[in-house]
DNA sequence: TATGATTCTAGACCGGTAGTACAAATGAAA
DNA sequence: TTTCATTTGTACTACCGGTCTAGAATCATA
């Protein structure tokens, strides 16, 4: 992207934190970034467009920050999902991205209220998948229901926390408090067997492709992409992978037994026969076959 | 208040529940309610005025409904808790008052932003007093959390509810499920001894009066009607239920004997022996000279 | 170096907004 | 009929987001 019009997302989203979406007008974004009004709808088709485009590169960033969190570890860990939510949070306070949010939400736009629309849907999503992760399939019809409930939580806690305490308020107590408390609700949902909504609610929200199919890319990228950069200098190994990475997100109907061949290959591999992230792939095809 | 004042209230609120606010131009709203621009500014100072005029007009009437429900019930039967709860989402929703609420929440007028926190506590305060009427002294410490949990729980449930049905929505369902959940967290706490903030904070947050100053009164309010509309009639005791309320509400120091004397003679009269509102204004007062 | 395409600039301009100012009209009470 | 507050209509200010355009600056290529 432009290097000229990467510094005027920089510096409206500076004036955005600090006077907010409404109170900046296009007339203030010029004088600071020191461009001419000519140039701003050169690169923005709107000042909508413009907020779009300064959430886009915040959040990509923070997926990607937030997926390496992931990287090699138990995905059924519980601390690594609170270090992941934590570092939501972080960066949402950081870039006010909250309170933008908020301000928005409401806006008579009709492409902005579909992209935080699908933004938020986008955030659900990923705490349904992980909330699988840490719980199991068995639990998977109480789990949509759990991660809506847990994203409440947590916002109205953190909201009156620092309504409570202003800025010092401290994010790691709120978000572990805050899972405490999923961890039995998850419990005692499925123990009550009561439901409110079914997860395949989620595939209709995202119909592109199936609901997980997103979260199937980040994860198995972000895995292929470990083993990659621990092993620079095998081209083999890197064949292989970018084989099965084409296979299962490109192919209409990938080959079940080339990719199982081709997995099959790379663990009889000696430097790969405990290697964390091969497992974490095979396990994700695995469940990829399952679903078909 | 000016019926004519009240006409353009009505009128506006009918635009921005079709429009929204921002997109209803005081122009809009001039020539809908059929008045001159000078008239407008002579009732209102600001647009923002017009909105808090109408946010307080609903609400004031709002709590008055959902104080009634509670007239001559039990207040730890959770039954009626739900029917409250219920009640004001029916009218957030009939008034589509949670969409203005959230289309305003953003704007940078001071008093507005002041103005809606505010009723924010208020709705929280509320809850939590209900939540120490259905749970006990004894769960006190944690209510405050459950209070803002709760609220979390039942926003996120509503909103991503109507997300999926639109307006098919079933209302009671989601109350219902919210609360199951409200329960068992209120246990589930209370046993592990979690906490996040201390109910003191309410008091930070509402800081002319004690926090429940106000809840204090519409309750005693609420019930003295209650047996004055009951025994038209019976002057005496209409004399006797306005000296306990005048000494309890407005009176620096209330004389305890006083109350207690005066309450003992409704009670023995035969027609007050057993009545329900009569035990529910000694509770309060009760918990009220407990308290000082 | 010269040419031509592309990008950038500066600002006039448009229709819209919230809110102000004020003279004129209205209407009810004294 | 006089008085006085309210209401009216309208012109006005200052600002908004967004469009348009003439010309300046930049840059790759011949």
């Amino acid at each position: 992207m432009n290097d000229r019009k990467q510094h005027v997302i920089k510096k409206a989203h500076q004036l955005f934190i600090n006077k907010g979406f409404q109170n900046t007008s296009i007339q203030d974004i010029l004088e600071y970034s020191g461009i001419a009004k000519g140039t701003f709808y050169n690169y923005f088709p709107s000042k909508n467009d413009l907020l779009m485009a300064i959430f886009k590169s915040i959040y990509t960033k923070m997926e990607q920050e937030r997926n390496e969190l992931l990287v090699g570890q138990n995905p059924a860990d519980i601390e690594i999902f609170i270090q992941q939510v934590e570092l939501q949070l972080r960066v949402n306070r950081a870039n006010k991205l909250l309170s933008l949010f908020e301000e928005v939400l409401v806006s008579n736009d009709k492409d902005l209220k579909e992209f935080f629309r699908n933004g938020q849907i986008r955030v659900l999503n990923w705490i349904y998948q992980r909330l699988t992760n840490l719980f199991g399939e068995d639990k998977k019809p109480y789990l949509l229901d759990c991660a809506i409930m847990f994203l409440g939580i947590l916002n109205h806690n953190l909201k009156f926390n620092t309504l409570a305490n202003e800025s010092t308020s401290n994010l790691n107590q709120v978000v572990r408090y805050s899972v405490a408390r999923l961890v039995k609700i998850v419990e005692e949902v499925s123990e009550s067997g009561d439901q409110l909504m079914k997860p395949e609610q989620l595939e209709k929200w995202i119909p592109d492709f199936q609901a997980n199919k997103g979260f199937f890319h980040q994860q198995l990228s972000s895995h292929v992409l470990a083993v990659k950069k621990e092993f620079k200098e095998q081209e083999k190994y890197h064949e292989l992978l970018d084989f099965i990475h084409e296979e299962l997100l490109h192919t209409k109907n990938p080959r079940k037994f080339l990719v199982e061949s081709t997995l099959a290959t790379l663990k009889s591999d000696q430097n790969l026969q405990k290697n964390k992230d091969i497992e974490q792939i095979e396990q994700l095809t695995k469940e990829y076959f399952s679903r078909q």
